[in-house]
DNA sequence: AATGAATGAGACTTCATTCAT
DNA sequence: TATGAATGAAGTCTCATTCAT
């Protein structure tokens, strides 16, 4: 459909402009920033060197937009989990442990944990991007988790709580196992144990929150 | 006693290789490990350069001994804490809480940060460093909560779980959203916040493994 | 043709690269390979150290081909003067006696001495050079010297005998006493002693090698 | 006879001067002087690096010393084959093919090349040391093998001739035609390549310099 | 006399960045 | 606009040499 290769016009631009930021990514989160070379990016992209200062302008640049760039399709992919939240069925459990395990998917995917890597690495560096990646990622997971919450708190299916609160916890109790079973990622955990930790945080959590009458 | 100060003794150089370890740490903390450079951590360390590369022949080894020194500190700042689990009274929230506390706080001391930071940082450089770190921090920690709680639970004070998961769920708890609310570490959460986030985990950690007697 | 100073064609790059292995061979030989530095070369060659970097991966690298360069600059000169052998006329003496000469004369060269010199001293790290400085120098000289031999010889001008060993012969009595007298190029050799000892070479070389019926 | 190990005399000092200048010897011979560290000279002599310093105050001064004691040791077996020259027979050929063969094996040693690489590789460095080495190896060989020719001259064995010249070429129809073949010792030239190397070297200096009669 | 420890100087190499085409 | 080529700055590491014991 939209045939870019070839083509010299606005969008050759645009196109070139995007492989550089993925380059810029995949480089970046391999090697880390210090240690990721501009020439390499380069390479990835397919384009000479002074090619990627012209489209941004230096190094630092180029990782913020490339963080940016890759904190847009991780949001993406987390608020299409989020979403099933909406229709959740008179169990609750059921419904919850879907999510739960199609979260636990989408934050262990490599992208997903290369961008928490990165911005956890560079915090000294570039503290403003935890704001922006986390904006876009965790936070407005969890934002979003909270309004759910909210909405079936008010409907008696959770008990009276902070639903903020409640969310965190939700997502902490996901994601933390799963860091430490996976050692940061560096061992792959086995699908079935990870759908025990979604299964296990699922059940805390409802014997935490769900509403005494649902029980 | 002896003050090591000035002495130039065969204990002078366990203190210059240690001092040149605490350099290393505290440069490698605030630059991260590619922008750190070993000139400014024989500086710090007070110094030649090539007095650090007589001590750790390169600056990988440095960075693994300076990690490996900051975790065996770190570890023992988390095993006091975890002492005290054993002074538990016969009200368990109290105590809970109180170790919930002291265990933020020291979660959230800056050497601790800096070494969960570095850790999940290098994680692709120095994959071997998450499981040395991890079984001196985290892990050791889990374990220590994993056997008291097993205790709680023979005793009736827990209902019966699994303890290992149980752990991880009650430090889940309590790192997970300190994490956020810091912005990993970037904004310092006001103590009162601090000490909420610890109740609250000790709350959902109660209402979710209270036994049911002991309501 | 076209004068290359100053000009920024495609062809700038070339003389650049010709620059940079002249400016090698001129440090290497003045310093040695080991004690040459690669700033010094880059200064002489008039560009800076990446650029070195950027023509020729490394100093190793950098050395080998200065001293092909060199070689075959040496071969050059080498091959004109054993073109005269062609010319030799009734009486063998006096053009053996020219050539002789001429031939003591490129092989005191400050540049053919240094790449013998550079050639021996990194015997150990370099061992490949040997044959390929061989090659183009001595050995093509002696291929060269062997081949006229064996004409001379089929034409009843020389005795019969193996010409290869009879050109290995009459370079030795041209070169060995020069280094011997020049203390390995340490010193100069006065015109006439030079001159002397090539004449003693084609004294002995005659009385060896003249056919019986040519005395 | 002379226990030295373990003694503490005058004479335990002597000793470890000596393994100094022969382990300084080994190292620069495989190194060069410029790769060759004091620290590995330190360790295969067995003593300590300042130890090194004691004794031959600086590496300048280590290596000449070095290099001339192995240039005394040399010379040492050198004169031992010229000895021979003492005892030449009736017939001049087997006499002489005998001392040919003698030479090129004390010339093709280990050391010797060594000697001489090392020699030719400093020569911009310490051009002292050619005078010094060449007084005590080729020079003194060249010397003595002279005056011996110059009895066989005046003992009408050998043409009239100016005997320093003989020897020099003499010399030079050894030794060139193995330096060429043997790569300049990076390749083994078998015995009996070597063998017929000297023979035609004799050869040739007989037919140059055999007084007519004796023909 | 011998050595463990320390250091100042300097080498190779890499990289972000800019010209000039 | 895109790029081949060039460079200033910086970093890791090695080494000859010296103290203090």
């Amino acid at each position: 459909m939209t045939a870019s290769a070839g083509r010299k016009t606005s969008r050759g631009r645009i196109d070139k402009r995007q492989a550089i930021l993925d380059a810029a990514f995949d480089v970046f989160a391999r090697r880390g920033y210090a240690q990721a070379c501009v020439q390499e990016i380069a390479e990835v992209a397919g384009v000479a060197k002074p090619t990627v200062y012209n489209h941004l302008s230096d190094k630092e640049n180029l990782f913020r937009h490339a963080m940016e760039a890759a904190a847009d399709a991780v949001m993406t992919d987390n608020l299409r989990v989020v979403e099933r939240l909406r229709t959740l069925g008179e169990d609750l459990r059921p419904g919850l442990e879907d999510i739960a395990h199609r979260m636990l998917q989408t934050c262990c995917d490599e992208r997903s944990r290369a961008l928490r890597r990165l911005t956890y690495a560079e915090v000294a560096h570039f503290p403003e991007l935890v704001d922006v990646v986390q904006a876009r990622t965790a936070g407005r997971l969890a934002e979003a988790l909270a309004d759910r919450l909210a909405r079936l708190s008010l409907a008696g299916r959770l008990r009276s709580c902070d639903p903020v609160a409640a969310a965190e916890q939700f997502l902490a109790l996901l994601t933390g196992p799963v860091e430490a079973r996976s050692r940061l990622g560096t061992r792959k955990v086995p699908a079935a144990e990870l759908r025990s930790i979604g299964d296990a945080a699922v059940d805390t959590f409802l014997r935490a929150y769900a509403s005494p009458e649902a029980a």
